[in-house]
Order: structure tokens, then sequence, then C-alpha cells
DNA sequence: CCAATAGTGTCTATCAGACAATATCCC
DNA sequence: GGGATATTGTCTGATAGACACTATTGG
């Protein structure tokens, strides 16, 4: 009520990053062990500050995915923002976590600024048996929710893939990031009844047994219509 | 790559907030017109800065919806961080927008706070017609996308109905958010089918013309299932 | 009775899920 | 051929959408 000059809070801004990708038909994220306090040697999710008042918050994610996880051309987006007071001891900092999925990588991140990143299977992390910084469980939590919502009604799952991948491998994907075991008859007919999601590409690919199969890539469409349901979220006993 | 003493910039954190209503049986948003430079007398989102260094990111949405809106007790979601630099003239300040759904309410906000605010047809807003301060047309376009997104697949659609509803009243803001005509009969059987949805509460609603309607409340739900699907997404022509 | 809104029943094209059958590779 | 994977086909139960019909009010 009064009319002191009154200032806002200056607060630090963070990026985190929950970087998903298959390996071992196995959903994992990418962790780093911390080289410093607090919590060093703890794994947290590669992140950092901004790095000065002028760079935009998207692209300090893309530049943190660089720099820990020597990636690029990833799909990137918006997760949350983690902030509550205490969250880092260090003082009030307010995180911007981002969702990226990167297809299969050559090997286990190496060369770049952040040797102590790591491939962890995402059980890991969910069942609770491996701790995490901060609130970076949490925040791995919601990331993998978040590509499993998005995998029923978006094209994310061609972004685990590489840039030409099989039914087959599509179906991986469905299958690790949601826990479930799918028909590859059933799931092949409604990938390809779902216009736009696949396009044919290029010739087979072979196999070590059986016959090849065809290659796509990743179609036009964004959202899928009709989306990829996952069933069994009814509850049982359905009586007229 | 120097070893200089580095230190991460500080930014102004603020929320701004989509509060959603029905009026009219059109989707509302709440605006008000800004009093103070930059962008005086033009409409925006209601909002402002973080209190102190302790207050929650939610709370601060909370406090504001109550001194800007007089509201409490309604649905409140986060939406998304919206940091670009230059975004606001006044140096770098990073939003953070939350979504909130409130009932039908009893007058266009009288006795608050902030007596300049109105509701606004999200359509003058979404068309453009309406300009809005800073990026709030674009927070918007999100917040109400958000929401058309969200009626699918969730129990929103009972945030916009006060404590009890007709079935009627919940199919208006399904036409309402999503811009559709939907036919009663089937949207009647599709509810009720959709267990835990609504639950029957109290008497009958009596109407002025023809046969009173069953009063029912928000089930236990959150997560429809089998979702209420916005049909029309397909593109024509479904040839075999 | 009439107008208007609430609620139920029925029919049909479509679709998801189960699963048989066929195709094409390596050995 | 035999083992393995890919792809197509078929059947069936459930469901979304169209729409006829009944129910219950006020006037």
């Amino acid at each position: 009520m009064a009319d002191e000059p009154w200032e806002p809070p200056r607060i630090l801004l963070a990026v985190d990053l929950v970087i998903l990708t298959l390996r071992d038909d196995r959903l994992h994220v990418l962790l780093v062990e911390r080289g410093i306090e607090p919590y060093q040697g703890t794994f947290a999710l590669p992140g950092g500050f901004l790095r000065d008042e002028h760079e935009a918050i998207d692209a300090a994610a893309r530049r943190e995915l660089a720099e820990e996880a020597g990636l690029a051309d990833v799909h990137l987006e918006m997760l949350g923002v983690y902030g509550e007071p205490g969250r880092d001891p260090r003082g009030r900092v307010v995180s911007v976590a981002y969702l990226a999925v990167a297809p299969r990588l050559p090997e286990p991140v190496a060369g770049t600024d952040a040797a102590d990143a790591h491939w962890i299977p995402v059980d890991e992390v969910l069942s609770g048996r491996l701790e995490l910084a901060f609130d970076h469980r949490r925040i791995v939590e919601d990331g993998v929710e978040r590509a499993r919502a998005k995998l029923e009604h978006t094209a994310l799952a061609t972004a685990f893939c590489g840039e030409t991948f099989t039914i087959a491998e599509l179906q991986r994907v469905y299958e690790a990031v949601w826990g479930v075991r799918i028909d590859p008859r059933n799931f092949y007919r409604k990938v390809k009844s779902t216009r736009g999601f696949v396009v044919p590409a290029g010739p087979m690919r072979r196999n070590a047994n059986g016959r090849p199969a065809r290659l796509y890539r990743a179609g036009p469409v964004r959202v899928l219509y009709p989306p990829m349901v996952r069933a069994g979220q009814a509850e049982e006993g359905q009586r007229s």
C-alpha cells in the first residue's frame, strides 16, 4: 500500500536438459556426474546458467546440448519451470527444463566438454535406485511422462530414430517408452494408415535374419490423426 | 576458456495469467488495461513480478489471481515460459505464464484491485482485432490451444462449470472452446459412459422451457478414458 | 395441445485387436 | 527346407455419429 520505491527481486536463471534416447531397446537419459559442490559426485541433468543477459533461453538450451552432449539438430521442446525456493542451496535459482529426444548415438558421448556424461536407463532414476541432484528426479519423471504422452498424438517417435528407419524400429520406440508389447501386424497397419506419419524412403534394410524391411523417413505430419492410442487405461469390467 | 570470475546474469521474473471463462456461450479471457508505461492504455494479461526472493512462482500466480481478478480456488496450471530478450523494453524479463479456468462469474470483476479488468472474447484477440501488450497475444494463443487440447483427454471442462452443472452446460463448454457444434444425444451418451467424468448431484434444474435436467458434479477422474475426441481433424477423402 | 429441452434406443460404417496366411531373406 | 522377420488379409467386438423416438416440463 505504501509508495516506497519497490524493486522486484532478481533471480538466477538456469536451463536443464532431459535428453532421452533408446539404447538396447531401453529408454535412457543423459546424466552428468557433478564435479563441484553442491551435490558433488552426484548425477544431475546437463544444464547451466544463462551465459549473459542477452542470451535467449532456448539458445542456452541448445548451447548446453552442444557443450555437454555434443548434440545438434535434435528435437527440443520446453518442459516446464522449476523454481521452488530452496531447490538450490546457492540461492534462488529458477530452472527452465527442456526435453530433447535424440536418435541412437554412436557412443556414450565421447570427447565432449563433459566427459562425465553417461546414458542411464530411466528405470534407474524412476525407481529411485539412482539418486539425482536437486529436484532433477522430478524433472526426469515429467520429461518421460511428456514423451509418453506425445507419442500418442504426435510424430515424436520418429525423433528417436535415425534419418531412415523401419516400421519395426518405430515399434520398438513405442514399446520401450510405453513399456508395453505391441502386435507388429496391427502396429504396421496403424502406422501406415496414419497419413503423413511416415513416408517411404530409399531401398530396403537387410537384417541378420529374415526378410528385409522397407525404409521410411519421418513424414510431414506433426500431429497424428487418428492418434496412436495407448490401450489398457480403461478400468476393466465395462458392462452394458 | 579463461578463468575470470564469471557471474551468471540476474534477471527479472514475472508471472502472467491467461484466465479463461465462458460468458454467453463464448470463450472469454480476462485482460487489464495498463495504467503505466510501457504499453500504457493497451490491454495486457494480468500479472506481475515476484514479490520477493522467497516467493514461489505458483504462489505469485495465485496472488495475482486474487489481487487482479478476485479469484481463488480455480484450476491453475503452468503454461510455459516466455523470455525472449527484448520482449519487455524495461530490461530482461522472463515471464512464467499460467493458465487458469474459472466458472462463469457473477459480474465483470468488480471491486478488486484492478478495476480495469475486462472479460474479452478470445476471438477479438486471436483474430488480431485487439492489440495486446508485449507478447501477450502469443501467450493467449498458447493458453487457448492448451485448453482445447486438454478438453480432449482431461476433465478440464468441469472447471468452466459451477459446483454443479447439467450435461447440456458441459456440452456448451466443449462447443464454445472448440468452436464446433455437437449432437446433444451423442454427447450425453459419451459423457455418461466415460466413467468418473461426472457423478450425479442433488436434484434437478428447472429450465424456462422444457424438461428439467439432472445435475452433476465433477467426478474423481482427471484423465478421461476414452478421450472426448475432437472430430474432423482427418484430411478429407480417405480412400483405400 | 404445442413448444422446448432432456434423455433413450437403434442402426451402420469404421476401427482396434486377435491371429492366419503369405513373402522374402540367411543358413 | 528351416528359422526368422516383414507384410498382407480376415474376422469380430466395440464405438462414433446419424437420427427416430420417448419423457417431462411450462404455457
